[in-house]
DNA sequence: CTAATTTATATCGTGCGCGATATAAATTGA
DNA sequence: TCAATTTATATCGCGCACGATATAAATTAG
Protein backbone atom coordinates (compact mmCIF):
# COMPACT_ATOMS: atom_id res chain seq x y z
CA UNK A 1 0.00 0.00 0.00
CA UNK A 2 1.89 3.18 -1.23
CA UNK A 3 -0.27 5.70 0.77
CA UNK A 4 -0.74 6.48 4.38
CA UNK A 5 -3.92 8.01 5.45
CA UNK A 6 -1.90 11.01 6.70
CA UNK A 7 -1.19 11.45 2.66
CA UNK A 8 -4.82 10.73 1.18
CA UNK A 9 -7.42 13.31 0.34
CA UNK A 10 -10.05 11.30 1.45
CA UNK A 11 -8.85 11.10 5.26
CA UNK A 12 -8.02 14.82 5.45
CA UNK A 13 -11.82 15.97 4.22
CA UNK A 14 -12.75 12.92 6.67
CA UNK A 15 -10.85 13.78 10.01
CA UNK A 16 -11.33 17.36 9.38
CA UNK A 17 -15.24 16.63 9.27
CA UNK A 18 -15.34 14.94 12.51
CA UNK A 19 -12.78 18.04 13.88
CA UNK A 20 -15.02 20.75 12.54
CA UNK A 21 -18.23 18.58 14.15
CA UNK A 22 -16.14 18.17 17.47
CA UNK A 23 -15.30 22.05 17.26
CA UNK A 24 -19.00 22.62 16.80
CA UNK A 25 -20.20 20.34 19.72
CA UNK A 26 -19.26 22.54 23.04
CA UNK A 27 -21.06 25.82 21.08
CA UNK A 28 -24.24 23.50 20.02
CA UNK A 29 -24.80 21.42 23.85
CA UNK A 30 -26.06 24.12 25.31
CA UNK A 31 -28.59 24.69 23.54
CA UNK A 32 -29.28 20.49 23.42
CA UNK A 33 -28.31 20.32 19.65
CA UNK A 34 -26.63 17.79 17.63
CA UNK A 35 -24.32 18.82 14.91
CA UNK A 36 -26.75 17.53 12.34
CA UNK A 37 -29.94 18.61 13.56
CA UNK A 38 -28.43 22.34 13.88
CA UNK A 39 -28.22 21.76 9.85
CA UNK A 40 -31.82 20.87 9.36
CA UNK A 41 -32.73 23.58 12.01
CA UNK A 42 -30.66 26.09 10.11
CA UNK A 43 -32.53 24.72 6.88
CA UNK A 44 -35.69 24.84 8.37
CA UNK A 45 -35.30 28.39 9.71
CA UNK A 46 -34.23 29.76 6.18
CA UNK A 47 -36.84 28.01 4.78
CA UNK A 48 -39.90 26.70 6.34
CA UNK A 49 -43.03 24.00 5.62
CA UNK A 50 -40.69 21.90 3.75
CA UNK A 51 -41.10 18.34 2.76
CA UNK A 52 -38.85 15.56 4.18
CA UNK A 53 -37.53 14.89 0.75
CA UNK A 54 -36.67 19.06 0.27
CA UNK A 55 -34.91 18.91 3.25
CA UNK A 56 -33.16 16.19 2.19
CA UNK A 57 -31.81 17.39 -1.21
CA UNK A 58 -30.33 20.11 0.34
CA UNK A 59 -28.79 17.97 3.31
CA UNK A 60 -28.23 14.94 1.18
CA UNK A 61 -30.11 13.13 3.22
CA UNK A 62 -32.60 10.55 2.90
CA UNK A 63 -35.60 9.14 4.89
CA UNK A 64 -33.83 6.59 6.53
CA UNK A 65 -31.51 9.12 8.16
CA UNK A 66 -33.82 12.15 8.45
CA UNK A 67 -36.91 10.51 9.70
CA UNK A 68 -35.65 9.74 12.90
CA UNK A 69 -33.76 12.52 13.26
CA UNK A 70 -37.09 14.73 12.54
CA UNK A 71 -38.43 12.51 15.11
CA UNK A 72 -36.38 13.77 17.51
CA UNK A 73 -36.43 17.40 16.83
CA UNK A 74 -40.07 16.74 16.96
CA UNK A 75 -40.28 15.25 20.57
CA UNK A 76 -38.11 18.13 21.53
CA UNK A 77 -40.70 20.60 20.38
CA UNK A 78 -38.88 22.43 17.93
CA UNK A 79 -40.60 20.70 14.59
CA UNK A 80 -44.04 19.76 13.55
CA UNK A 81 -44.52 16.90 10.97
CA UNK A 82 -47.56 16.92 9.19
CA UNK A 83 -49.01 14.89 6.73
CA UNK A 84 -50.17 16.98 3.58
CA UNK A 85 -53.58 16.82 2.84
CA UNK A 86 -53.46 16.91 -0.83
CA UNK A 87 -51.13 14.16 -1.49
CA UNK A 88 -50.83 11.98 1.63
CA UNK A 89 -47.53 10.76 1.05
CA UNK A 90 -45.61 13.87 1.83
CA UNK A 91 -45.01 15.04 5.35
CA UNK A 92 -44.63 18.63 5.83
CA UNK A 93 -42.49 20.18 8.04
CA UNK A 94 -42.50 23.60 10.20
CA UNK A 95 -40.40 24.83 12.86
CA UNK A 96 -42.42 25.55 16.27
CA UNK A 97 -42.41 28.49 18.34
CA UNK A 98 -39.31 27.41 20.57
CA UNK A 99 -38.25 25.97 17.56
CA UNK A 100 -37.53 29.82 15.87
CA UNK A 101 -36.59 30.62 19.35
CA UNK A 102 -33.95 28.37 19.27
CA UNK A 103 -32.93 29.21 15.59
CA UNK A 104 -32.50 32.40 16.61
CA UNK A 105 -30.29 31.45 19.36
CA UNK A 106 -28.15 29.19 16.95
CA UNK A 107 -27.59 32.43 14.62
CA UNK A 108 -24.68 33.39 16.47
CA UNK A 109 -22.69 29.86 16.16
CA UNK A 110 -21.27 29.97 12.59
CA UNK A 111 -19.89 33.26 13.55
CA UNK A 112 -18.73 32.34 16.70
CA UNK A 113 -16.85 29.45 15.19
CA UNK A 114 -15.24 31.48 12.71
CA UNK A 115 -13.79 33.47 15.46
CA UNK A 116 -12.46 30.60 17.01
CA UNK A 117 -10.52 29.31 14.08
CA UNK A 118 -9.00 33.01 13.77
CA UNK A 119 -9.76 32.29 9.79
CA UNK A 120 -10.82 35.12 7.29
CA UNK A 121 -14.43 35.22 6.22
CA UNK A 122 -13.32 35.18 2.41
CA UNK A 123 -11.09 32.50 3.55
CA UNK A 124 -13.67 30.13 4.92
CA UNK A 125 -16.03 31.23 1.93
CA UNK A 126 -13.20 30.17 -0.39
CA UNK A 127 -12.51 26.89 0.85
CA UNK A 128 -16.75 26.23 0.92
CA UNK A 129 -16.22 26.97 -2.36
CA UNK A 130 -14.16 24.47 -3.59
CA UNK A 131 -15.57 21.65 -1.50
CA UNK A 132 -18.95 22.12 -2.83
CA UNK A 133 -16.70 21.58 -6.80
CA UNK A 134 -14.85 18.67 -5.58
CA UNK A 135 -18.71 17.63 -4.24
CA UNK A 136 -20.09 18.12 -7.28
CA UNK A 137 -17.76 16.09 -9.38
CA UNK A 138 -18.27 13.29 -7.13
CA UNK A 139 -21.75 12.13 -8.68
CA UNK A 140 -20.61 12.10 -11.96
CA UNK A 141 -17.81 9.38 -10.76
CA UNK A 142 -20.01 7.59 -8.57
CA UNK A 143 -22.21 7.18 -12.07
CA UNK A 144 -19.82 6.15 -13.95
CA UNK A 145 -18.80 3.27 -11.23
CA UNK B 1 -31.15 32.41 11.54
CA UNK B 2 -29.15 34.04 8.90
CA UNK B 3 -27.03 31.38 6.91
CA UNK B 4 -28.70 28.20 4.87
CA UNK B 5 -26.51 24.96 5.32
CA UNK B 6 -25.33 25.58 1.70
CA UNK B 7 -23.41 28.97 2.91
CA UNK B 8 -22.14 26.69 5.84
CA UNK B 9 -18.44 25.90 5.71
CA UNK B 10 -19.17 22.80 8.24
CA UNK B 11 -21.64 21.61 5.85
CA UNK B 12 -19.46 21.67 2.47
CA UNK B 13 -17.03 20.03 4.45
CA UNK B 14 -19.48 17.23 6.36
CA UNK B 15 -22.10 16.33 2.91
CA UNK B 16 -18.61 16.35 0.77
CA UNK B 17 -16.94 13.54 3.39
CA UNK B 18 -20.14 12.19 3.04
CA UNK B 19 -19.72 12.64 -0.42
CA UNK B 20 -16.08 11.04 -1.15
CA UNK B 21 -17.13 8.29 1.49
CA UNK B 22 -19.86 7.45 -1.02
CA UNK B 23 -17.61 7.36 -3.84
CA UNK B 24 -15.24 4.73 -1.87
CA UNK B 25 -17.54 2.73 -1.09
CA UNK B 26 -18.14 0.65 -4.52
CA UNK B 27 -14.60 0.54 -4.78
CA UNK B 28 -14.16 -0.76 -1.06
CA UNK B 29 -16.93 -3.15 -1.11
CA UNK B 30 -15.45 -6.16 -3.48
CA UNK B 31 -12.77 -6.18 -1.26
CA UNK B 32 -14.99 -6.58 1.71
CA UNK B 33 -13.79 -3.40 3.36
CA UNK B 34 -15.17 -0.42 5.43
CA UNK B 35 -14.06 2.73 4.90
CA UNK B 36 -12.75 3.42 8.32
CA UNK B 37 -11.25 0.05 8.20
CA UNK B 38 -9.59 0.86 4.75
CA UNK B 39 -7.83 3.62 6.69
CA UNK B 40 -6.53 1.26 9.86
CA UNK B 41 -5.59 -1.26 6.36
CA UNK B 42 -3.27 1.74 4.98
CA UNK B 43 -1.92 2.82 8.11
CA UNK B 44 -0.93 -0.62 9.08
CA UNK B 45 0.89 -1.27 6.15
CA UNK B 46 2.70 1.86 5.90
CA UNK B 47 3.30 1.22 9.23
CA UNK B 48 3.23 -2.12 11.14
CA UNK B 49 3.53 -3.58 14.50
CA UNK B 50 1.65 -0.54 15.66
CA UNK B 51 -0.31 0.19 18.98
CA UNK B 52 -3.71 1.15 18.98
CA UNK B 53 -2.83 4.75 21.00
CA UNK B 54 -0.29 5.20 17.98
CA UNK B 55 -2.35 3.80 15.46
CA UNK B 56 -5.23 6.17 17.35
CA UNK B 57 -2.88 9.02 17.15
CA UNK B 58 -2.75 8.79 13.37
CA UNK B 59 -6.76 7.76 12.45
CA UNK B 60 -7.55 10.71 15.35
CA UNK B 61 -9.57 7.98 17.04
CA UNK B 62 -9.58 7.07 20.21
CA UNK B 63 -10.09 3.10 21.78
CA UNK B 64 -14.17 3.46 22.28
CA UNK B 65 -14.02 3.90 18.59
CA UNK B 66 -10.98 1.61 17.52
CA UNK B 67 -11.27 -1.55 19.51
CA UNK B 68 -14.50 -3.11 18.48
CA UNK B 69 -13.38 -1.78 14.74
CA UNK B 70 -9.97 -3.55 14.97
CA UNK B 71 -12.23 -6.43 16.48
CA UNK B 72 -13.69 -7.00 13.33
CA UNK B 73 -10.62 -6.80 11.16
CA UNK B 74 -9.29 -9.50 13.91
CA UNK B 75 -12.13 -11.73 13.07
CA UNK B 76 -12.16 -11.26 9.19
CA UNK B 77 -8.61 -12.55 9.50
CA UNK B 78 -6.32 -9.51 8.07
CA UNK B 79 -5.11 -8.07 11.79
CA UNK B 80 -3.36 -9.67 14.79
CA UNK B 81 -4.08 -7.75 18.38
CA UNK B 82 -1.41 -8.81 21.00
CA UNK B 83 -0.66 -7.38 24.40
CA UNK B 84 2.23 -6.51 24.41
CA UNK B 85 4.64 -8.70 27.09
CA UNK B 86 6.74 -5.69 28.68
CA UNK B 87 3.78 -3.80 29.81
CA UNK B 88 0.46 -5.39 29.59
CA UNK B 89 -1.38 -2.53 29.20
CA UNK B 90 -0.61 -1.86 25.07
CA UNK B 91 -2.10 -3.86 22.26
CA UNK B 92 0.29 -4.50 19.46
CA UNK B 93 -1.33 -4.67 16.30
CA UNK B 94 0.04 -6.43 12.77
CA UNK B 95 -1.52 -7.56 9.64
CA UNK B 96 -1.59 -10.90 8.93
CA UNK B 97 -0.86 -12.47 5.72
CA UNK B 98 -4.18 -11.77 4.32
CA UNK B 99 -4.24 -8.49 6.06
CA UNK B 100 -1.00 -7.66 3.60
CA UNK B 101 -2.45 -9.37 0.66
CA UNK B 102 -5.81 -7.12 1.38
CA UNK B 103 -3.33 -3.75 1.67
CA UNK B 104 -1.69 -4.96 -1.34
CA UNK B 105 -5.33 -4.78 -3.54
CA UNK B 106 -6.25 -1.64 -1.99
CA UNK B 107 -3.46 0.16 -2.79
CA UNK B 108 -4.74 0.87 -6.39
CA UNK B 109 -8.09 2.10 -4.56
CA UNK B 110 -6.56 5.78 -4.43
CA UNK B 111 -5.56 5.96 -7.68
CA UNK B 112 -8.60 4.76 -9.24
CA UNK B 113 -10.65 7.22 -6.98
CA UNK B 114 -8.45 10.22 -8.33
CA UNK B 115 -8.91 8.93 -12.12
CA UNK B 116 -13.03 9.36 -11.20
CA UNK B 117 -12.78 12.63 -9.88
CA UNK B 118 -10.98 13.93 -12.85
CA UNK B 119 -8.54 16.24 -10.60
CA UNK B 120 -5.32 16.36 -11.35
CA UNK B 121 -3.08 14.53 -8.75
CA UNK B 122 -1.41 18.42 -7.48
CA UNK B 123 -5.36 19.64 -7.33
CA UNK B 124 -5.99 16.77 -4.36
CA UNK B 125 -2.82 17.45 -3.20
CA UNK B 126 -3.38 21.00 -2.56
CA UNK B 127 -6.76 21.04 -1.37
CA UNK B 128 -5.44 17.71 1.23
CA UNK B 129 -3.04 20.07 2.37
CA UNK B 130 -5.71 23.20 2.96
CA UNK B 131 -8.03 20.90 5.08
CA UNK B 132 -4.56 19.89 7.16
CA UNK B 133 -4.39 23.46 7.56
CA UNK B 134 -7.85 24.16 8.74
CA UNK B 135 -7.87 20.90 11.25
CA UNK B 136 -4.41 21.57 12.70
CA UNK B 137 -6.14 25.43 13.56
CA UNK B 138 -9.61 23.50 15.02
CA UNK B 139 -7.25 22.26 17.75
CA UNK B 140 -6.72 25.41 19.80
CA UNK B 141 -10.48 26.34 19.35
CA UNK B 142 -11.37 23.48 21.32
CA UNK B 143 -8.93 24.19 23.85
CA UNK B 144 -10.19 27.74 24.20
CA UNK B 145 -13.55 26.38 24.41
C1' DC C 1 6.43 -1.27 50.18
C1' DT C 2 2.01 0.51 49.83
C1' DA C 3 -1.33 3.95 48.38
C1' DA C 4 -2.49 7.21 45.05
C1' DT C 5 -2.23 8.53 40.44
C1' DT C 6 -1.57 7.98 35.65
C1' DT C 7 -1.83 5.42 31.40
C1' DA C 8 -3.74 2.12 27.81
C1' DT C 9 -7.44 -0.20 26.39
C1' DA C 10 -12.25 -1.75 26.72
C1' DT C 11 -17.39 -1.35 27.51
C1' DC C 12 -21.83 0.89 27.15
C1' DG C 13 -25.36 3.92 25.37
C1' DT C 14 -26.89 7.27 21.82
C1' DG C 15 -27.16 9.48 17.42
C1' DC C 16 -25.98 9.45 12.92
C1' DG C 17 -25.54 7.53 7.72
C1' DC C 18 -26.90 4.19 4.76
C1' DG C 19 -28.19 -0.33 2.27
C1' DA C 20 -32.16 -3.09 2.00
C1' DT C 21 -36.76 -3.48 2.50
C1' DA C 22 -41.62 -2.17 3.68
C1' DT C 23 -45.85 0.52 3.37
C1' DA C 24 -49.12 3.28 1.54
C1' DA C 25 -50.63 6.81 -1.48
C1' DA C 26 -50.62 8.67 -6.16
C1' DT C 27 -50.13 7.98 -11.06
C1' DT C 28 -50.12 5.44 -15.31
C1' DG C 29 -51.80 2.12 -18.65
C1' DA C 30 -54.69 -1.28 -20.73
C1' DT D 1 -61.86 0.87 -13.68
C1' DC D 2 -58.44 -1.56 -11.87
C1' DA D 3 -53.94 -3.64 -12.01
C1' DA D 4 -49.12 -2.25 -12.45
C1' DT D 5 -45.83 1.11 -11.52
C1' DT D 6 -43.90 5.06 -9.36
C1' DT D 7 -43.22 8.12 -5.50
C1' DA D 8 -42.71 9.62 -0.49
C1' DT D 9 -41.78 8.26 3.78
C1' DA D 10 -40.74 4.81 7.34
C1' DT D 11 -38.45 0.66 9.47
C1' DC D 12 -34.59 -2.35 10.42
C1' DG D 13 -29.88 -3.69 11.05
C1' DC D 14 -25.03 -2.55 11.08
C1' DG D 15 -20.84 0.10 11.54
C1' DC D 16 -18.89 4.23 13.07
C1' DA D 17 -17.88 8.40 16.37
C1' DC D 18 -17.91 9.78 20.85
C1' DG D 19 -19.07 10.98 25.88
C1' DA D 20 -18.96 8.64 30.12
C1' DT D 21 -17.28 5.13 32.66
C1' DA D 22 -14.70 0.79 33.80
C1' DT D 23 -10.66 -2.11 34.32
C1' DA D 24 -6.19 -3.28 34.91
C1' DA D 25 -1.41 -2.45 34.57
C1' DA D 26 2.41 0.75 35.30
C1' DT D 27 4.32 4.67 37.65
C1' DT D 28 4.87 7.93 41.31
C1' DA D 29 4.58 9.60 46.13
C1' DG D 30 5.16 9.18 50.70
Amino acid sequence: MALAPSDMLCFALHSTALAVHAAYAPLLEPLGLTYPQYLALASLASSDDQTVGQLGAELRLESNTLTPLLKRMENAGWVSRTRDARDERVVRLALTADGRALAAKAASVPRDFADKTGLALSDIADLRDVLHVLRSRLKPALQKG
